[in-house]
Parts: C-alpha cells; sequence; structure tokens
DNA sequence: CTGTTAGCGCGTTCAG
DNA sequence: CTGAACGCGCTAACAG
C-alpha cells in the first residue's frame, strides 16, 4: 500500500523547505526555474494532489453541497439530483446525497453531519414524518449558522430561505381543468394526507378547477392514500358505489397507474369510460395501458434552479440577501389515459 | 451569522486551555468535576459539535465511504444505493454518491476526488464508455494508493478487489428456460451492446439455455439496442419478417416494457401470442399490461453485500487480504406477460 | 488537576 | 530566491 504523497515528503525528498515546495508548485515566481521544474517534474510523476481535508481546513469551505432527499428510489429525486449534478460539475462543486427515508429522525442526522464543516451549503426536501411533526428546528438552525439553505418541491413556509417548487396547485388546476373540458363531470381526486404540502396544494388546484365550473366538491370523490394501506383497496372504493367517477386527477403517478388498473378490474375502459390524469415526471407513465396523461413536474430544472439558488448566496457577501421562491412552471402531458377531444371555438 | 463554536473559543470563555476543554467534554478523569460541569454545560448550551474536518485530518479516516454510479435516474443503481446507506447508517458511516454519468471522463474525475482523502472506501459500478474504452487505470491507481475499492453489478476481471455481482447468466438461463417450458421455440433476445458485461453474460444464459434444449441460435432473433436511436424501431424488425418469435427475453424492463408495445401494436397478443420476460428490479413492470415477468436481481441486497465487503477490508489490518467475488442470487418473477402454464410429472 | 507541545497537510505572510 | 512561523480545529503524549 503506497502510501499519498504529502509536501512534507516532496520536501523531504529535495531536502528544501515545505513552504519552497508548496510554492514551486503553484508555479510561483519566487522560486527559482531549477528548482521549480524539478519539483514539478517530481510532483507530477507521484500524481501529486493536495489533500483535500487540508484544504478544506485551512479554506474553511469545502466546495461541496449537500442534498437531502426523502427517498432515493424515487423517478422525481433522481431527476432533480440530476440537475443539481449537472449544474455543480459546471461550477467545480460536489455533490453529497443523503436520503432522509422520510424519517425525521434521519432528516435531522444528516443535517448536522453536513452542517459540521462538510459542505458549504445544503439544498433539501422535507419527509413526510417531519411535515407530520411540524418541526422544522433543526433547519432555523442550519439558518443560524450561517449554512445557506435551498428548500425544493415539499418547502416549509416560515423557514427564511430560497425556495424552489413546482407550480402544484396550477398543474393540478390544469389536469382538472382538461378533464372538465373533455366532458368529465364526476371527476374523482387520489391525493395523500394533507399534511404533505404538494398533496394540499395539488387539491387545492382541483378543488379551484371545480369550483369555478360550478361543481359542488363531493368528498365520496376525494380520496386521502394512507401509503401504509394497500393502495388497491383504498381506491378501489371509488367503484363501489353508485356515483362512479368519469374523471380521476391522482397526484403521483404510482396511485394513477394503480387506478387504471384497479378500474380495469371493474370493467371500466380507460379512456372511454374514465379518463385519468396522473402527477409526475416518471418513468411508469410512459408504459402503462393505455399510457398515462400527467402534468409534468420539470425535476431536473427545478435542482438546476435550486443549486443556482444556493450558489448565489454562498456567493453573495451581502448580509442582507434577499431571498427567493422560484415557482417551475408545470404543465400537461397528454398521452392516452384522456381522449383526444377536438375543440371548435 | 452566528460563527460555529470550537473548542477554541470556550477556551477563550473559561479562560483555560483548549486542551482542558477538549478533555472536559469527553468526560476524562482528569479535570475536576466543577469545571467539567460548567464547560459541558456551556458547550451543550452553544450546541458544540467538534468539526468533522479537523477530525478528519487528524484521524487520517473519513468514516464516509463513496458510492460511484453510472446513473442516478435508474430503479436498480438506487435500489443499490439504499442497501448501502441502511448499512452504512447503522455502522455509523456516511455515504456520498457520485454520478459518471456514464462518462469515463466523469468516473475518472470522481474517482480522483474521492480518493483525496475525502472517504475510507469506494464502491463503484463502471460506466458505459469506460466498459467501452476498456482502461481501467484509474481503479488500479486507486487500490495502489491503498484506497479499499469494491465493485459491484457493472465489474470487470482484471482488477484485483471485493466484487458483488447478480447471477446475470444464471438468471438469463432461468428466463429462456422458463420461455422454453412453457413451450416457446422462437426465443428473441433484445440485449445490449456486447461490451456492457451485464448484457453479455445475460446473453451468455440464453445462449445456454437454448443450445441445452437443442435449439439453433437464430442470429436474426437477436438484437443488441443502440441506446442512442429508437428501442421502438430497432425492436420491430422482429415482427416484420416471417420468422416472427413466440418468445422474447429482453436483458432490461425498458426493452421488455416496450418490444410488449411493439408487438401489440403488430397485432400479437401478450402472452398469447408471445411471452415476454425482462431483467430488472424495476418499477415498470408491476404497471404494463400485462405486467411483466421478470427475473428479479435484489439491487438492495447487492448494495448491502457491497458495503459489508468494504467494511470487512478497511477494518482489516491484513496485509494479505483475501479479495472475494460475491454472487447475488436472481430469481423469476412471474407475472402476466408469461403463460402460467401447469406442469405434469 | 491543568497546560504545553506537537502534528494531521496545506497555504500564506513575513524575515532573511 | 528560500525558509520559518502561524493558523485552520482537534487530540494525545508529556510536563508541571
Amino acid at each position: 500500500m503506497k502510501q499519498k504523497i504529502t509536501l512534507k515528503k516532496i520536501a523531504k525528498e529535495f531536502g528544501v523547505s515545505i513552504s519552497t515546495v508548496s510554492k514551486a508548485l503553484k508555479d510561483s515566481p519566487e522560486i527559482s526555474l531549477e528548482v521549480k521544474e524539478r519539483i514539478q517534474a517530481f510532483a507530477e510523476y507521484y500524481h501529486y494532489k493536495p489533500n483535500s481535508l487540508a484544504l478544506n481546513l485551512r479554506n474553511q469551505k469545502t466546495k461541496t453541497i449537500g442534498v437531502i432527499i426523502p427517498e432515493i428510489v424515487h423517478h422525481f429525486f433522481t431527476k432533480v439530483i440530476t440537475g443539481i449534478e449537472k449544474l455543480a460539475n459546471d461550477k467545480g462543486y460536489n455533490v453529497m446525497i443523503c436520503v432522509s427515508n422520510e424519517s425525521y429522525e434521519k432528516e435531522v442526522l444528516n443535517m448536522e453531519m453536513l452542517a459540521n464543516g462538510v459542505v458549504d451549503g445544503i439544498i433539501a426536501s422535507v419527509s413526510k414524518e417531519t411535515e407530520e411533526k411540524d418541526d422544522y428546528r433543526h433547519f432555523n438552525e442550519l439558518i443560524n449558522n450561517g449554512i445557506p439553505l435551498v428548500m425544493f418541491d415539499r418547502v416549509v413556509d416560515q423557514i427564511n430561505c430560497n425556495k424552489v417548487i413546482a407550480d402544484d396547485k396550477g398543474g393540478a388546476f390544469l389536469a382538472a381543468e382538461q378533464l372538465l373540458k373533455n366532458g368529465c363531470s364526476k371527476i374523482a381526486l387520489i391525493t395523500t394526507p394533507d399534511y404533505v404540502t404538494v398533496g394540499h396544494e395539488r387539491k387545492e388546484g382541483y378543488v379551484k378547477a371545480l369550483t369555478e365550473n360550478n361543481i359542488e366538491i363531493n368528498n365520496d370523490l376525494i380520496i386521502e392514500v394512507d401509503d401504509k394501506l394497500s393502495i388497491e383497496e383504498q381506491v378501489s372504493s371509488l367503484f363501489k358505489g353508485d356515483f362512479v367517477p368519469d374523471g380521476i386527477f391522482a397526484v403521483n403517478e404510482i396511485y394513477a397507474a394503480t387506478v387504471m388498473t384497479v378500474a380495469r378490474s371493474f370493467g371500466y375502459h380507460v379512456p372511454d369510460d374514465i379518463e385519468v390524469i396522473g402527477f409526475t415526471d416518471g418513468v411508469i407513465s410512459e408504459f402503462t395501458t393505455p399510457s398515462l396523461s400527467t402534468v409534468a413536474q420539470h425535476g431536473r430544472t427545478m435542482g438546476q434552479k435550486a443549486l443556482e439558488l444556493l450558489l448565489d448566496e454562498i456567493d453573495s457577501q451581502d448580509v442582507q440577501y434577499q431571498h427567493k421562491t422560484h415557482i417551475i412552471k408545470t404543465d400537461l402531458k397528454i398521452r392516452n389515459s384522456t381522449k383526444k377531444v377536438q375543440f371548435h371555438n
């Protein structure tokens, strides 16, 4: 096991001081050409690389940014990471990804670990458990410690930091409106428990669309899925009563794909009997039968924007940095789970 | 912006030396009870946390392990990460994830970055470009630098390190055999270019199954998909000739799902006319119509095993550490893209 | 019981 | 042109 080469070792090798070596390697004019060349050649040969740890300690910055996401086996989050990674690379930053696994405790642990000198800034999306507990002290502490923070997707109003969110409400509105335009009148909503902010927002968009079109909200058509139970069972209640929906908006891809399968098992045809729209960036949508119309979230753009804001803040010496909330537009991606209606004016 | 609290600051606060504070916080018996209590209370109050960077520099280890994967928007790799993360947490290690994006250059960069004192060990899966270039010097250098390495899934024979692979050949064999048992005789293979090791292995399993059953390999039924072109177009050649397959084995989920759609567009029914089996852990398989029978890869187990081996090596002081290659069993997950055949003995 | 010193690896004054 | 000294934050061996 060849030990890593350090300035010290090179210095000893040449019988010069460490600082001479340091300067020589930086091509400082203070050092004689001859010494420089010899030292540089030697260092090159042994693949000398300054130790990151030492550099970080000295410079008090790491050129690394931390990302905390609730889940890694999740297409949307990986898309966001792609966006972050891409820009980070261009800017010479490394990315450290941590997974809270939707747990409050792990989120706090991850944050403490990252805050501890490991990264120059953090990009985070709040775990479900944290949203449920409604306890965000760790975020405030982070900010108090002077570590820049950007929240994305699942954000918290009362935290004062940069934020990037998708236009959840707008996207849901678009989806519901599309169903209405296509002639649906009994539109169901399959959503998360209300404490999940994005679920809440998307529900609002749904409610807004229906209300504006003078359709009363029917709570029997709204299902808040508990992820710990069977999704199939929970959504099948939609088809058991007399008032079966003719349109369904689901706040994510899994719910949408599942409800299509369940609808079929009850003898309904998608999109002829029931039209379905999901919400996501996912891969499943393309491969269901029929392929699933969705509201596109643009996770990649989101990640990129989040990092952009973070670097902005890191670079800003401003004591009075102005925090922004950036909204990423969502739009409909029509596939085959909705009818192709011809509109005439 | 509250500056981080350090030993030095606490020392100044109490008018004692830094080492006294250090010892007090470690509850050293050398320090008087009274001083200890006061210092500990103070530190607690200000949330003192030793700076990781300084600790790492001093201890020459970081309690962090690096993971290099070719792609993050990929269900299998995220599964592997889940496995790594889980065990890492239990063992008090952090995980740093880097994405090579299937690029040789990024893989090398990631590796250099990680090797530079940032992590205690690395778990990696080789990028496609690297496999294509067949240039693995960076891996050997890593090992020469004394940094433990575990390769998983896409591994390289000539590198001497711990490895974890799925039983690709065996899984493919199972799949092809299942198709044969179900009565298929014209079995197509949809695979990657041959330089992708897992594609190569899976092809071997396919060939073995057919050969053992005295079926000649028909190269018209073997498609090596070029990811840069349209998958649909490439696989549709299967249905254009006279010799249309009655069974298809695809080396991943996307190819399998795509070929099902294309088959349908040509008027074939899955599984009645054509049976299909894919290879993966993915989410798409559950939501296609019909749901896709696959060879399960157990990515999570793979990640866990990889970290296990890595920690083994890190902890071992052994100069003569014996490297192992661990094979994760694969098995068939029968869904609805294959027929349910009753066998009698 | 407490403090001094040294060292992890590096870069940057400041003297010589 | 070169080197000694300092500091980043921490611990440990050694003095007192």
